[in-house]
DNA sequence: CGTCGAATCTTGACTGAGTCAAGATTTTGA
DNA sequence: TCAAAATCTTGACTCAGTCAAGATTCGACG
């Protein structure tokens, strides 16, 4: 037996408006869609929906887990709905453009610190920074990310691994580690 | 040798004045300082310092390694003079403290997704959730940090594990974790 | 020392992303 | 069917940060 999307959300225990099955579907046919791309997708989709709405929507859907929300630096929240598995996110320095990555170190890497400082911790969340394959193709080296002012700041070219020095490493070293 | 601030300022080719040694005495005197609390703290340290300085200040030392910027999810930005090292956060879910933590996997882990996706990787980012050591002595279990629309949602005690379903483990899987 | 151009700082308006609050509408379960 | 509870609409509001223009300060050079 297969559940209606509607069926889906009275099974969690909230009711099925229009409203939230148009959220729902945005997040379905857009992954990593921002809360801006879900109103105007759903105003398409349903004629009408208010942004809190749509804000609303996604916040108890998030809560219910039906969908998951991430919030890059730098960037508004993105909301997806593949929340089955564990996946982390890869973000272009330069364009800002977010793919879904798993991670290499079997079901729950990094799901320990060296010392816990006295932390109940349940979650290890990883984003990887690099430069996207358009990005490389187009031989793009300089953040488009930056603002005016910052760029005013920085004028010589600026390696990545100036900007976010935890964990960088050389390619050789990436190559070792576990 | 050792070197003044106003020296390591200038050997790294920025200007040493007085509201950017301010913001340098701020961020040292606190770890985890927000640039709020940078611009309470060098008005005391130096009589005045314009809003926009300190984000300005705040922004060349980061960009020059000098101070790091963290961003966690639901807080402004938080600076710290701790550079030289690789570390990640510990953030309480209840009450939102931050700890520093190492990690426990050598000194590059979880530097290799699975599927790199063509991009280049040059750094992880690792952010570690839990509940602190005084939210645990306390006994709380609902987060402080929920906005009073999203906490009217969510009436049940919200486990945070349906928060934020990534990397979420039970204590055992934990301990098996590399 | 003084000078001068570049770098930096001040001021104040402005923005984006999201939240609040109150009242109207819709959903659901009895 | 019908009311209570949940949800949605509207519009003001907040927070963290940015922009832009002009005034001030820094520091390399003479
Ligand atoms: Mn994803
Ligand atoms: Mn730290
Ligand atoms: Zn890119
Ligand atoms: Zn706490």
């Amino acid at each position: 037996m297969t559940f209606t999307p509607a069926e889906v959300l009275r099974d969690r225990g909230i009711a099925a408006t229009a409203q939230r099955l148009a959220v729902l579907r945005a997040v379905a046919n857009s992954p990593h869609i921002t809360a801006e791309g879900v109103v105007a997708f759903a105003q398409a989709d349903i004629g009408a929906i208010s942004r809190q709405a749509v804000y609303d929507a996604l916040g108890v859907l998030v809560n219910k887990g039906l969908i998951r929300r991430i919030q890059p630096v730098g960037s508004p929240a993105l909301y997806e709905d593949r929340v089955a598995d564990n996946h982390h996110h890869v973000i272009c320095r330069i364009c800002g453009v977010v793919a879904d990555v798993d991670c290499a170190v079997g079901s729950t890497p990094c799901l320990r610190a060296a010392d816990d400082m006295g932390y109940e911790i349940d979650e290890a969340e990883v984003a990887y920074w690099g430069r996207c394959p358009t990005c490389q193709a187009e031989g793009r080296t300089t953040t488009v990310l930056d603002t005016p002012s910052s760029r005013r700041q920085n004028q010589r070219r600026t390696r990545p691994e100036e900007l976010h020095p935890t964990h960088t490493a050389k390619p050789e070293e990436i190559s070792r580690a576990i």
